[in-house]
DNA sequence: GGCCACTTACTCGGATAGCGAGTGTCCGAGTTGCACAGG
DNA sequence: CCTGTGCAACTCGGACACTCGCTATCCGAGTAAGTGGCC
């Protein structure tokens, strides 16, 4: 079991968004050739993060994405989700009620402790994901790589990006 | 993203033989009968069991499954790496290494802030499924049916059932 | 020179193929218990 | 009656098809800017 590599994607255009001038858009274009990617697909998966609210979209020339709320608003797990579903990872098929001995629902009101286990769990994971905002991921995305590569970064992304029309 | 339907039915063949007589076995066929499911295609779940060492096959007629160690010593973790795989749910491709932008790998010593959140999310997920151990669980496991089901499970389960030849 | 309409280029959006992992199935190797014949 | 041998049935184990979701791509709808002509 793997997550959709769009989560990756979309987390890293998600930050890249946020550290952009209040307002200001960039297209699908600059987004997917600075992270080398193919951008018909990650147009699709563009396209799940506005439908989730997360960003929106500004079509025509000089047009392109920009972040919906701030990046203090935007969680981890909200990128996640809007990517690859919200679905629980582990899902409770109880199989305990369809075997030839099974007694019929009312035999088993409790929901059964390997569904709770697993639920638990996947609740410790999306908790971890739900503390952690874009604004606290921010700050690490920006030290983490070299002051010049982050000036170079910034240059480029100046001469693809498109200032905000009206906000 | 979802696991595999595998590891549900192998958690709950885990619980069963956790509930045999010390050395007792149960065959492929019973287990997939009690549950429902394909017995062929269970038997390929139950193969990887085996190789992860969590349990244990008794070959020929008289033959069946049963619990590698105690229950205390198996976590759901275990299992449920076993059947679904060792690979995180998160594979940073470190995407940001990629663009026309890139600095080379000098630049990034530190690994990108988008993947030590996700780690730390998945390992809160492991974590929770490693403290967990079948002995744990069975206790809920058996307390969540009514007694009667319980005593009729026990009856079928005792018809089908090999106790252990040596141990 | 200023204003308006048209063209044009660029953007997003949804509908359409391709591929790989999980799903499902089958048949063969190995082992144990049983039955039968011989002593 | 006891014992040794052969048979047979049942078990697990690995190798072989199929399906669905993620991957990847294309083309069309919509919009705003730029350009040219007209007043």
């Amino acid at each position: 079991m793997k997550l959709s590599e769009g989560v990756e994607w979309g987390l890293h255009c998600v930050h890249m968004l946020a550290g952009l001038p209040q307002g200001a858009t960039l297209p699908t274009r600059a987004l997917a050739e600075f992270h080398g990617l193919s951008e018909t697909y990650l147009s699709k998966h563009l396209q799940a993060l506005t439908n989730a609210g997360i960003i929106e979209s500004l079509p025509g020339p000089r047009g392109g994405y920009r972040l919906a709320r701030s990046p203090e608003k935007i969680t981890l797990l909200a990128v996640v989700e809007a990517i690859d579903g919200r679905e629980p990872l582990f899902r409770c098929t109880e199989i305990r009620q369809r075997g030839p001995v099974a007694s019929g629902p009312e035999a088993f009101r409790m929901p059964c402790g390997i569904h709770v286990a697993m639920a638990r769990a996947e609740k410790a994971w999306r908790e971890a994901l739900r503390v952690q905002t874009v604004a606290d991921t921010i700050s690490h995305y920006q030290h983490d790589v070299s002051s010049e590569a982050r000036e170079r970064t910034a240059q480029w992304v100046a001469g693809r990006m498109r200032l905000a029309p009206e906000k």
